[in-house]
DNA sequence: CATGTCACGTACTATTTAGTATGTAATTCA
DNA sequence: TGAATTACATACTAAATAGTACGTGACATG
């Protein structure tokens, strides 16, 4: 890597750890800029304003970290109720207080900024089509191999879970609690299990 | 009422208004003042700060809406299985287009502020264990009259079944399709099926 | 070796922000 | 009716904001 592109890293990965945080508005240039050693001349090189910035932050910062932890390991499940189980659950057992305290980076971005901004909005929804769409083909090589019910709606099942999961991270910012998680995946089980 | 607490009632509803839109930190106090016919002498005679102003709208302009539309409805409620169902289809029935845009107040304000002050994470956390507390409670008398089945654990099946609708009313903000809640609905009936 | 382009660095600006200082009508109450 | 308190109105400030203008050293390329 150039030195140009580990600036313009530099700048993304410090964007996310603020806005993670923070929020994407609440983070001002200036705000990443102090936390770098990088420049408001060099800044404005590597992208045309603020909101550009930010929506690669979300495509080449955000969407890795989601894809490696929880599209990735579905790719290629042949036994989709109990993976998806499984990639949460590890998901849960890996997460560190930051992780707890301040939810999911793709949910907080699209609360924030999918009806503010139409690039965010479009690099958000690629994002989570891309996710549903994988726990979808899970599911339908599940119906295939038999180890899900041929009766379900893949879809519908497939939103229902990333909704749920979604929603567990939002209010995950208000309890703060390990029983909450486990509540949460106590519930999530026994629903994937209706779906054998 | 007096005319002082119209005054009130003017900025806490505009502030909803503007809030809901475009998030708290995004509002600011001139914005609020620019579409009311109140001056910043007044708005600092009621609020101490912006933050006292924006947790009072929580309190009193966020909370009496979600207490009408899916508190209220279940607090009487003997057969929960089926009216926790109609509660949520029927606030869709009725949603218009700025409902689906902009998803859940209360989830917007989760989402932004519970991480960032105190205050507001714990009117927000009031209003959802209220939200969640009616729900088991309404379970727990259907587990008295045989509606709902005594073996499942009346705490998680209430996160849940919250924990599900908030992460639809997030992601809403990025699909806004009918289809979209129609699918939630069919997944929310079908586990709700389950617990009987 | 001259020259153009890349990758920044520095200094600035116009606007917006929350909040304050200080007034002054309108009520209330003794 | 006089005095105090309520409920504002107006004008201001200091800090923060996104973005720009313009410079400059390094490096590639003909």
């Amino acid at each position: 890597m150039g030195k140009a592109a580990i600036t313009r890293k530099t700048i993304l990965n410090k964007a996310f750890d603020l806005i993670y945080q923070k929020g994407y508005q609440a983070t001002s240039v200036d705000n990443i800029l102090d936390q770098t050693h990088v420049t408001k001349g060099a800044f404005y090189y590597h992208f045309e304003n603020k909101e550009d910035m930010g929506v690669r932050m979300v495509e080449e910062v955000i969407y890795p970290k989601l894809y490696d932890a929880l599209i990735m390991p579905l790719e290629d499940s042949e036994d989709p109720i109990n993976d998806i189980f499984k990639v949460i659950m590890n998901f849960f057992k890996l997460a560190d207080y930051q992780t707890i305290m301040y939810g999911c980076p793709t949910s907080n971005m699209i609360q924030e900024m999918a009806p503010l901004s139409d690039r965010f909005h479009e690099a958000l929804k690629n994002i989570t089509d891309t996710w549903q769409g994988t726990i979808e083909a899970a599911l339908k090589r599940g119906q295939e191999n038999g180890t899900v019910n041929r009766t379900v709606d893949t879809e519908s099942v497939a939103q229902f879970i990333v909704v749920s999961y979604e929603g567990l991270r939002s209010l995950g910012k208000v309890y703060q609690s390990k029983l909450y998680y486990k509540n949460y995946l106590k519930q999530l089980r026994a629903y994937l299990a209706t779906l054998q």
